[in-house]
DNA sequence: AGGATTAGGAACCAAATGGTACAAAACACG
DNA sequence: CGTGTTTTGTACCATTTGGTTCCTAATCCT
């Protein structure tokens, strides 16, 4: 292994994703990336082929980052699943009220013409079911939902999921919070 | 008014909804609006100035043309609202078994670059609020909610948007129709 | 018929796109 | 110390982007 390289790949897959999460896939020039994550066109290219493999291995971070942080919110804390999932609803927005405007990166890969790709759809909808899953676990673990059989609340799951992605596209399209605000405290309110 | 135009604009128009719909306003090059409009560069910019103008005009015609058919789903049909907004999801879901996975501009428009456009958000905003209003209006005439206070129908009304957002970009996302047929599934059964 | 005015179309433009080629630089190992 | 191997950085590439120029063709109006 002759020369070392200068820089942490892991490091530069997280300015990468910082990058693509403000841009989304298409929007994100390569002059972007490679300022973003500090490096020269042959590095990048070395270390990552092409744009879009980048994008996949940012993917798989967005994964570890952000998704397990949601399904973290989904699994832990208070004991009551219904109450979990509220709680994640209200990060949301937080993390609007505090000024990222980012959203989620898969909810915006999956509206735009990046989902056309079939590599990316593929990751995309994987993590879209991991979230669902979890929606779907925290469901399984309240009271209110104990009782109902599974395909009803698999049902439910999906809708929350839907709801979420609608919810954080509506944050990234710079919807006024208020609003958001109001959806979720529908969301809430249903959920008993 | 010398030489009368050759083309039809309100057709124009309509032809370059279609490329938009499909692309995306980023993705929809000048090359591919004009192949789908019929017409070359000459008469397209003496006709709507540039892409961007050409777009907002666009998003007019959405409005008229898709915005307002839902909105007539949500005001005219069943007496009960509730029975009408359940009736406007499935006919998404018969959209996308159609083989039209196109979703919806505007939900698109506000999950990707284009949103950063103050002018195109604003109109998108616009519309979004459109809808919202007619799903208020819609909860408004239902037995089930005529009695709630209207701060809270205009909740449930925001949850609805959000929800109808999420559904439109699972939809484009290429997402299984059967995963999103649960969730309208789930969607009705919540209402009711 | 003829000037005025407008549409149509093609050539052209600079800028930006993602990607490649290749030489120089930095290390490992003998 | 030198050779082989890998990284780095730059110059370069063809292609595509949205947009402009400008000449010709078609119509209106007198």
């Amino acid at each position: 292994m002759a020369r070392p390289r200068e820089f942490d790949p892991d490091n530069a897959l997280k300015d990468a994703l910082n990058v693509f999460w403000e841009h989304g896939y298409d929007a994100a020039s390569l002059r972007e990336l490679l300022a973003g994550m500090g490096l020269t066109r042959g590095s990048l290219y070395k270390a990552f082929a092409d744009k879009k493999s980048l994008f996949l291995k940012v993917l798989n971070r967005y994964e570890v980052e952000a998704v397990q942080s949601a399904v973290t919110h989904l699994t832990t804390g208070p004991k009551d699943g219904v109450v979990r999932i509220k709680t994640l609803f209200a990060s949301v927005i937080e993390t609007a009220q505090a000024g990222d405007r980012r959203g989620c990166l898969l909810c915006s890969a999956a509206a735009g013409p990046a989902a056309v790709d079939e590599d990316i759809a593929e990751i995309v909808h994987a993590q879209l079911g991991v979230m669902q899953q979890a929606f779907d676990d925290a469901l399984a673990q309240s009271q209110a939902w104990e009782k109902v059989d599974s395909e009803e609340r698999g049902e439910a799951a999906c809708l929350l999921l839907s709801q979420y992605v609608g919810v954080r596209v509506l944050v990234r399209s710079n919807a006024p919070i208020a609003e958001i605000q109001r959806c979720v405290n529908a969301l809430q309110r249903i959920m008993g």
